[in-house]
RNA sequence: GGGCCAGUAGCUCAGUUGGUCAGAGCACACGCUUGAUAAGCGUGGGGUCGGAGGUUCAAGUCCUCCCUGGCCCA
């Protein structure tokens, strides 16, 4: 190189300018690299690290709710658990020791269906495995969908404890499950009752609501009279109420009539009947007005008149006959308000069979009606049926026609096509019939609602509207059915003493239970001479019924609290836990079963906080479906943008409620993703070579420098009171426009000048690395909670160290002195009129009077006020010109453009007068020139 | 059919107790830059705040009804 002013004309002065430089790639490439970040923090065994430096520190718990361990994760997966590890990294990073024991729900119906299905495909007979071996193939197909979740949860970058997770086919759970539906039987709120449940007649089993598919079905159908004995309007006694049935056979196990309180009844006097008609000349009928015109084609009714009309309350209290009084059904029938009455079809009036329906038992219990057992499991009548045991229901309807009409009842008879429920499996079609259930009491000297909506009061309800849909449901349920009639799961481990039908409560016997459920699973309650074995030598077997139902897997579930927090969780965790962050749904799912489960047995709710997030649907607000094709895979966001894109959806969408996924919203994502990668490559950059030798105190800090710490003290109280209240909507957008709007667009550009030409100890360029470097511990450690990869990535750039995380950080200390209310309030001004020079700039340059903002040097027009803000000069660098001339304006500001004088400085590019002065570098400015020549030979 | 929740620019979201509240970011268009460069900067267009009534001097913001969607039930 020469220094001859010749040369210097044609000299590149590009080599002194301090360009960023930075290993820190731009683009992310995450579905690549991804993978490496979660090998290296394998081997550094990260999360015993992290539990290993927070010993000490206070607890968070967020206990986590546990998927179902049955096939790849879906994207509500993802939104769950990527939540759930934000927030518990968050608490970590605030300074807390947040543990988080991942768990999986292991038991049930689904599971026993896969298997089955298996077998099926094998050619062979599920009733003829043994229930051990079933039980152990079901155990293993559980034990293959949580290792793969596992690995899909690691993937997505949600830490936890996942070589120590729970699962409620644990041992160690199965026995603490059991010991839990012990403590229910010695409190005595179990108690064995009858409930009606959809049975199947061919299988002889009892079936769930998802083995029922329904399919056309001609069901006969029956019209019968229900003669009043008492009323309170004299009118009325003697007439008849007349029902209308799809399910004749369940006549035997009338015990009511339901009328609806609002609906019309008209009492009808027959003058005349057509011909076959069994209605009588001169008897009067009550039947719901609306439906009068379709009972007259229904039934033959010729020539009547309507006596009167009076509303279903005016029912109340009134008793009929049952249709088949003198053959066995002497009791009497009351009439009952019904609000599922409806006058769609029928009469108006529902018979009611506590034993064949949903709310012919919520009715019958409501009222303190029997519930006679009248049909057998194969379908055949019983002898509480009087004049039809041993007769099938479903060939039933002609005796029973039979019946009425020797009884004077009959009013008509039919047939119906109609949507009725078959088996899934036989294909056949099902019954509704009572079979004795075990229950939980719910108002009991236990008092599990009263305590439960206490609980609920008590509770940090996040959004708050969860508090009211939990509330409803805990005030409304009835008591909770455990019992199921299925293979894989835990057993309702009771015996029942045949002589007193009265569950055997003895706390040796449910210890020596749970020790051996402990040692060697449920599986022992299925082993060959259990009931002996835990019976003891004091009884013998053959006075005890061993209970086979297990139990329901939301009772299991709704026990988890007991089996990982707490003393009995063996994991140091304290009960209850901080927070439950699940799906909305999970209100009457796991939330209400963990509540009443924990009442039930603690007193108190499990949880001190409850979250819930909403459902994710596709772009245009709709279910996500195969058949709709608007499914989003995790794995496909994950093998197309990376985790952190996903993580990074989550944490800008309102969660609380449902939110949208799809391709549009997805590159969308990536977009942002981009500014974000991109602010930190650009701080990277700049921090080349940074040391802190190079800092410069607060106090010595340009205004504008103390204006971007201010924001870091606006952005820290905003993390830490989200970290406080988990309420996080809004937290990553507000990071993501600090970063460009306030950043890119605004301080960086202003400071590339300082930063890419001022000397290296120019006070202004240290001042500005200075807070570069604060800003590249905060953004790093902000972001590590959402963008795990990213901010690790961005970390280890600046500080690479073999053993060195950005997760084993603690969220950085933003002192309160940064904090300067009025400094924000100048520079929010600064900004506005900052806006009219940019806006007057761009209108010179669609003028085609200039291009970039350095060849301006643009005047502004201030009114009083605003003229002490900033200097000129100041003015320039925060306006990005090459000089600025301010002037007073009455009262609006106002900006106008004038070109700069001067030559382009070849080294800075601003366009000055004093350009050209310099002998040696006549190409530089004097800023420039100083520099130049202060550069060592070799870098100049 | 019932309970709960939601519906603000193409997209993601702000809009406290009703009174410059019609905004931000992204996307889009145009321009600049070419020393964050498959980057960066600027300017701009775009919404009858789901619809209809009502309360009020004044309503995305309160009330009623309806529509659409979601969760949970029947």
């Amino acid at each position: 190189m020469t220094d001859s002013p010749a040369d210097a004309e044609t000299r590149d002065y590009r080599g002194t300018v301090f360009l960023p430089r930075t290993s820190f790639p731009m683009k992310g490439d995450l579905p690549r690299r991804e993978p490496h970040w979660l090998e290296r923090w394998q081997r550094l065994g990260l999360w015993e690290r992290l539990r290993e430096r927070s010993r000490g520190r206070e607890k968070f718990v967020l206990h986590d709710g546990p998927p179902y361990a049955n096939g790849p994760l879906h994207i509500g997966h993802a939104l769950n658990k990527i939540l759930k590890d934000v927030i518990n990294r968050a608490a970590q990073m605030a300074g807390k020791d947040a543990d988080y024991v991942p768990g999986w729900d292991c038991h049930g119906l689904p599971i026993e269906w896969k298997v089955e299905e298996e077998y099926r495909a094998r050619g062979q007979d599920k009733d003829a495995v043994p229930v051990l071996d079933f039980r152990a193939e079901c155990r293993a197909y559980a034990e293959h969908w949580l290792g793969v979740q596992r690995q899909e949860f690691i993937r997505l970058g949600v830490a936890g404890d996942w070589w120590r997770p729970y699962a409620t086919m644990d041992f160690a759970a199965e026995a603490a499950i059991a010991a839990e539906i012990g403590k229910f039987l010695m409190n005595g709120s179990l108690y064995r009752g009858l409930r009606p449940v959809m049975w199947s007649p061919v299988e002889k089993t009892a079936l769930a609501e998802a083995e029922i598919e329904y399919h056309d079905h001609v069901s006969p159908t029956l019209w019968a009279r229900f003669p009043l004995l008492r009323a309170a309007a004299a009118d009325l006694v003697g007439a008849s109420v007349v029902i209308w049935t799809t399910t004749p056979w369940t006549i035997p196990g009338n015990r009511a009539v339901a009328y609806g309180e609002e609906i019309d009844y008209a009492l009808v006097h027959v003058e005349g009947v057509a011909e076959g008609s069994q209605l009588r000349v001169g008897e009067r009928l009550l039947v719901a007005l609306p439906l009068l015109p379709q009972f007259e084609k229904d039934a033959g009714l010729g020539a009547h008149t309507i006596r009167r009309v009076l509303k279903g309350a005016e029912l109340a209290g009134a008793v009929a006959a049952h249709p088949l009084r003198g053959r066995g059904y002497e009791f009497e029938v009351p009439l009952l308000a019904g609000d599922f009455v409806t006058t769609e079809a029928g009469t108006g009036f529902v018979h009611i069979a506590p034993g064949h329906g949903e709310d012919d038992f919520a009715l019958g219990r409501a009222h303190g009606l029997p519930v006679p057992e009248t049909v057998n499991d194969d379908g055949t009548f019983t002898d509480q049926a009087p004049g039809f045991a041993g007769l099938h229901v479903f060939r039933a309807h002609e005796a029973i026609y039979a019946a009425c009409e020797a009884a004077g009842t009959l009013v008509a008879k039919g047939r119906l096509t109609h949507s009725y429920p078959h088996s899934w499996r036989s294909k056949k079609p099902v019954i509704f019939r009572a079979t004795p259930q075990w229950f939980i009491a719910m108002d009991d000297a236990n008092r599990i609602r009263e305590k439960a909506l206490a609980a609920i009061a008590a509770t940090r309800f996040v959004p708050e509207a969860g508090r009211n849909r939990i509330g409803s449901m805990v005030a409304a349920r009835p008591d909770w059915c455990i019992s199921r009639q299925r293979a894989w799961g835990v057993p309702i481990a009771v015996f029942v003493e045949r002589r007193t039908g009265e569950p055997l409560r003895d706390e040796a016997v449910m210890a020596r239970i749970v020790a051996a459920f402990r040692e060697e699973g449920a599986d022992a309650w299925y082993k060959p001479g259990a009931a002996a074995r835990f019976l003891g030598p004091g009884r013998n077997p053959d006075e005890y019924e061993q209970v086979t139902d297990i139990v329901d897997v939301w009772f299991e579930s709704g026990s988890t609290h007991a089996f990982v927090l707490g003393e009995a969780g063996g994991r140091g965790l304290p009960f209850p836990a901080d927070l439950y962050l699940e799906g909305s749904d999970q209100h009457r799912g796991w939330f209400h079963s963990s509540l009443l489960e924990s009442v039930g047995t603690n007193g108190v709710a499990p949880f001190r906080a409850v979250l819930t997030h909403g459902f994710t649907l596709d772009e245009q607000g709709r279910k996500m479906s195969k058949s709709l094709g608007n499914v989003t895979a995790p794995q496909e966001v994950l093998r197309q943008y990376g985790a952190d894109i996903l993580r990074l959806w989550v944490m800008n969408t309102e969660f609380t409620e449902d939110q949208r996924i799809g391709p549009e919203i997805l590159k969308q994502q990536a977009e942002l993703y981009r500014r974000i990668r991109n602010t930190l490559r650009w701080l990277l950059g700049n921090l080349d070579g940074f040391t802190d030798a190079e800092t410069v105190p607060y106090a010595a800090l340009p205004e504008l420098e103390r204006w971007v710490l201010h924001r870091l003290t606006e952005l820290d109280a905003r993390l830490r009171r989200a970290v406080e209240t988990h309420d996080w909507t809004g937290v990553y957008p507000e990071i993501h426009a600090f970063c460009a709007t306030d950043l890119s667009a605004f301080y960086f550009d202003i400071r590339k000048d300082a930063l890419y030409c001022d000397a290296p100890d120019s006070p202004r360029r240290r001042a500005a690395r200075t807070v570069l470097d604060v800003l590249h511990r905060c953004l790093c450690a902000w972001l590590a909670p959402a963008l795990v990869f990213t901010a690790e990535e961005a970390w280890l750039a600046r500080f690479p160290d073999e053993e060195g995380s950005v997760h084993l950080l603690d969220f950085p200390l933003v002192p309160e002195g940064w904090k300067d209310a009025a400094l924000a309030e100048r520079w929010a001004r600064i900004r506005a009129l900052r806006g009219l020079v940019t806006a007057e700039l761009e209108r010179a340059r669609a003028a085609g009077e200039m291009g970039a903002s350095l060849q301006a040097a643009p005047v502004l027009h201030l009114p009083a006020p605003d003229r002490a803000l900033l200097a000129p000069e100041e003015w320039a660098e925060v306006c990005i010109v090459s000089g600025f001339a301010l002037a007073e304006a009455e009262t609006e500001p106002r900006a106008v453009f004038r070109p700069a004088p001067g030559a382009k400085c070849e080294r800075c590019w601003r366009v000055l007068p004093e350009v050209g002065a310099s002998p040696r570098h006549p190409g530089l400015c004097r800023r420039c020139e100083a520099v130049v020549e202060a550069l060592p030979r070799q870098a100049a």
